[in-house]
DNA sequence: CTTCTTACA
DNA sequence: TGTAAGAA
């Protein structure tokens, strides 16, 4: 498929689909016109990268990891570096600060939304 | 009409 | 990230 047809089915800007390509995302193959040939695999690559990217992960960090978190559920025990550990362990912690905070925002919403409910009962 | 690259308010 | 421009 092309740049158009998968922008669709991730819901991503051609733009930013063409900016993770150079970020080393995601890799492209070219029909003889130029234009860049998708095939089906990068859906879910590109669903996972902007899962991660919504998580607050940079893209630098997501080109390192996401090898190891490629395909849902196949996970790659060989590259598994210390250094790799390492730094999934640090992201994990990051992401548990972020969820902190969402729920505590999120909580805070959640009982305006009741006093309001309240005041017009 | 669709995509490509490059550059920039 | 969005958008513009010129080309294929």
């Amino acid at each position: 498929m092309r740049i158009g047809e998968l922008s669709e089915r991730t819901g991503t800007p051609r733009r930013l689909l063409r900016y993770y390509e150079e970020q080393g995302l995601i890799v492209a193959a070219r029909l003889p016109n130029g234009y860049r040939d998708y095939s089906g695999d990068n859906v879910d690559r590109v669903v996972q990268i902007r899962g991660l990217l919504d998580a607050g992960l940079p893209t630098r960090i997501i080109k390192q990891i996401l090898p190891c978190l490629d395909k849902p559920r196949t996970i790659h025990f060989t590259d598994a570096t210390p250094e790799m550990l390492a730094l999934l362990e640090q992201e994990r912690d990051k992401m548990t600060e972020r969820v902190r905070f969402l729920t505590r925002n999120r909580d805070a919403i959640a009982a305006y939304l009741e006093a309001v409910r309240a005041l017009e009962r």
